[in-house]
DNA sequence: GATTGACATAGTAGTATAGCTATATGTATA
DNA sequence: TATACATATAGCTATACTACTATGTCAATC
């Protein structure tokens, strides 16, 4: 792998590497949803929300369309899903290991 | 997924999202190596291998043993392995779409 | 026990990120 | 067009991270 690759796929990496970001791509696993939706979901204030989206959509993440007032939210590269996937074996694993 | 298991999770990521901290994992994915050797192959100076290999190691995404002189270093958690794949195949779609 | 090789850590300056509030923008509807 | 709802962004402070240099520690060998 050479320099140019890693860092392309520490971005990756970096943009759900966050707790509210996670929860939103769990969120939206099951389909697409608005801002507000994905807020009360994952317990975060509308601002705060939508600047975890934009930094996700901004990334490759996620994509996003507006339906009248509404801006809905979407996952993009599916890839993602299966990296979490991977991370929470990783934390059940560390959790039977205590 | 509860807030803790995000955190948890967001914490695994974030140890492995970084260009040099990657490409430690790829180059240790073949087996153990020793500080020396392992900022040989990424190109980087001693300190700095020192350093991302003890930000891992805390976080339990690695291990390390002394023998003599040397302190090689090992996957400790397969999982990030796993994960890295994933990432690649993400950027490589990312990159056939352009 | 002095020296050399192998690692680890302290200190630091610059940069990025998080979390928050206030406010701006866009859309529908009375 | 005034009002309310939905979303985005600006601006701020505090904190975390990065990259780097210098120095400290541990182990082997002379």
């Amino acid at each position: 792998m050479d320099k140019e690759l890693a860092t392309q796929a520490a971005e990756v990496l970096k943009a759900v590497a966050h707790p509210i970001r996670l929860q939103i791509v769990e969120a939206l696993e099951a389909g697409r949803q608005s801002v507000t939706q994905i807020a009360e979901r994952v317990g975060e204030k509308q601002a705060i929300t939508s600047q975890q989206l934009t930094i996700m959509k901004d990334k490759g993440i996620l994509s996003s369309h507006r339906e009248g007032a509404r801006v809905f939210y979407q996952i993009e590269n599916e890839n993602v899903i299966r990296i979490l996937g991977c991370v929470y074996d990783h934390c059940r694993k560390k959790k039977g290991r205590k």
